[in-house]
DNA sequence: TTAATAGTGTCTCTTAGACAGTATTGC
DNA sequence: GCAATACTGTCTAAGAGACACTATTAA
């Protein structure tokens, strides 16, 4: 890791930092949670043999084995250690969980509600992850340290009600999301179907022209912590994030991809459809085609794309 | 503020959390530390009656009347405390330094080396933060608790040199900023100009087609702990935010404000001249006209505009 | 009148959206 | 041939960029 690069400290510095004694001060715990986004096929039993499998949105959880919230399912992640930095964490967390490091990480949000966490002052720094099927194919999800079982299920937030009113130079907005979680079972036979769910409000304020944005679970089943509102911060940011750069589809995609594996990433994040030969202009500067092709069923084949790096890493 | 929504707990978990000391583990501190951004005219002798001020971006910074850097200058900002979250640590801070909460707060990053501060292990939320003139002409600078001096410095980043590697698959960029912040005289007759001056060093690293983004101080005067990195990355977001969205302008403006206001504002962070029956076209929608008008020198008087609420709130 | 800013009209070029049409596969 | 996906061409509408032009003010 890079220094912060602070310069050396002068002699009076030097002699206020011996009289120093930062444990006099009362301090939290910071924990990373990571919000792991993938997309993964979903094995349909209707098989028709033209059919492409259908794709769902996914995220990984993990069953708790300790209290508390013992058996409930949570985001992967773990306490900030000295001598790492946050991000750190996220990644090392995030390696323990899914085998691999090779995976999209950005910094989400935080929330630091006293009173969110049982055990105590708990601050929650929460991580968007991106990871492509391959890589965790072969990483497969090892259950490791005190993490118990780790899943994948799939995800889907859908916007409720929303609710709106204004009083003079105020107004307020409580947006209701839906977050359903069903287990994919992943060629399992167990043929147990876990569906978690959860009802989160976004709160926002308007006043002297800002905002202030909250979130809030309402009802939250089988979700440990408050990491219900945390998915759904991280889903709704995800999709932002889409909106304004598309790159951000790639890091589903493994190496070699097709485009319609790539539009299908788009339209399950977006929650639109979209028309294949805009959608091909469009993401047409950052692939290259390749000599490969994927065969898929009673139909065409298709090219197998590879990222433009050139448009990348500018 | 909301509650978190965490359910009731069961008796196993109120068992488990009976025996739980939390204090047990190594604690790190949490600051928030907030760039806040304005802009100002600049004072110009050269007084053409007719031509406009000359704006400039600002940034609010404060005198360390304390170890360490004592005498340097630091952003506002402070721990948080038990029973706040970090977002009401640093509105509170902020209205300490402002005088004013009618701003514009957001959550701009993590810093979290060990050894960026020398008081021990603390880790700094960073905030992006707006406000308008108006809004700091009332509330003026006032100097609470143990901030010392605070005052508002021209800023200017400027990109120099770009040091790219290819390794194979893996490429390393390193993006030199040069930060210049330059004591705006308020009026005040002290013609002292201060001068504070800073490289920071972006090191990009893709790999595994991700990347990992880390800020480095090269060098660093007069600028307390590693605050010029947190500024740097503070301003590269600013610009970020306003090519996705461009109402992030209108937080630099009062309730009524000229179009040329709303474009010098968008220039200064942009660092890009605009052309102006463009520019009009663009924010045409986020404003409505009013009765009012503005005269400013020996030229055409401007109209004044509202935000148009309706394009805001959705 | 002059030199400054305020504001409008319009042409062009680029991009986004929609849709029609062709190509290729396994059965 | 059929039904599925793969891929291309083109028309149209909307938006972005550039520039020329008019309007209004204080000295």
């Amino acid at each position: 890791m890079t220094m912060s690069g602070t310069k050396e400290y002068e002699s009076a510095d030097r002699e206020f930092l011996a009289g120093y004694d930062i444990s006099r001060y009362d301090r939290p715990s910071i924990a990373a949670d990571i919000a792991v986004f993938s997309v993964g096929r979903k094995l349909s039993e209707d098989a028709d043999y033209r059919r492409l499998p259908e794709k769902t949105l996914r995220l990984l959880m993990v069953r708790r084995a300790k209290q508390p919230f013992c058996g409930e399912w949570a985001l992967p992640g773990g306490f900030m250690q000295k001598n790492e930095t946050i991000q750190q964490t996220a990644r090392r967390e995030l390696k323990e969980e899914t085998g691999t490091d090779k995976a999209y990480l950005s910094l989400c949000d935080v929330f630091s509600d006293s009173g969110r966490d049982p055990r105590g002052w708990i601050v929650s720094q929460s991580f968007i992850a991106v990871l492509n099927e391959d890589d965790l194919a072969d990483g497969r999800l090892e259950a490791g340290g005190d993490a118990g079982e780790a899943g994948w299920f799939d995800i889907t937030v859908q916007k409720q009600a929303e609710h709106r009113r204004e009083q003079g130079n105020e107004i307020t907005c409580d947006n209701d999301y839906e977050l359903t979680l069903v287990r994919s079972v992943c060629g399992e036979e167990s043929e147990e179907r876990i569906t978690l769910f959860a009802v989160v409000r976004e709160h926002i304020e308007y006043r002297d022209h800002h905002e202030i944005i909250t979130y809030e679970i309402v009802r939250s089943q089988g979700i440990a912590f408050d990491h219900a509102r945390i998915v759904t911060g991280a889903f709704n940011r995800l999709q932002r994030m889409l909106d304004s750069d598309i790159r951000i589809a790639f890091d589903f995609m493994p190496e070699q991809f097709t485009l319609t594996d790539l539009q299908e990433a788009v339209e399950l994040i977006s929650g639109q459809e979209l028309i294949k030969p805009n959608f091909r202009r469009k993401v047409n500067e950052y692939v290259r085609e390749t000599d490969t092709q994927v065969l898929n069923g009673g139909h065409r084949p298709a090219k197998a794309y590879v990222r433009n790096l050139e448009r990348f890493y500018r």
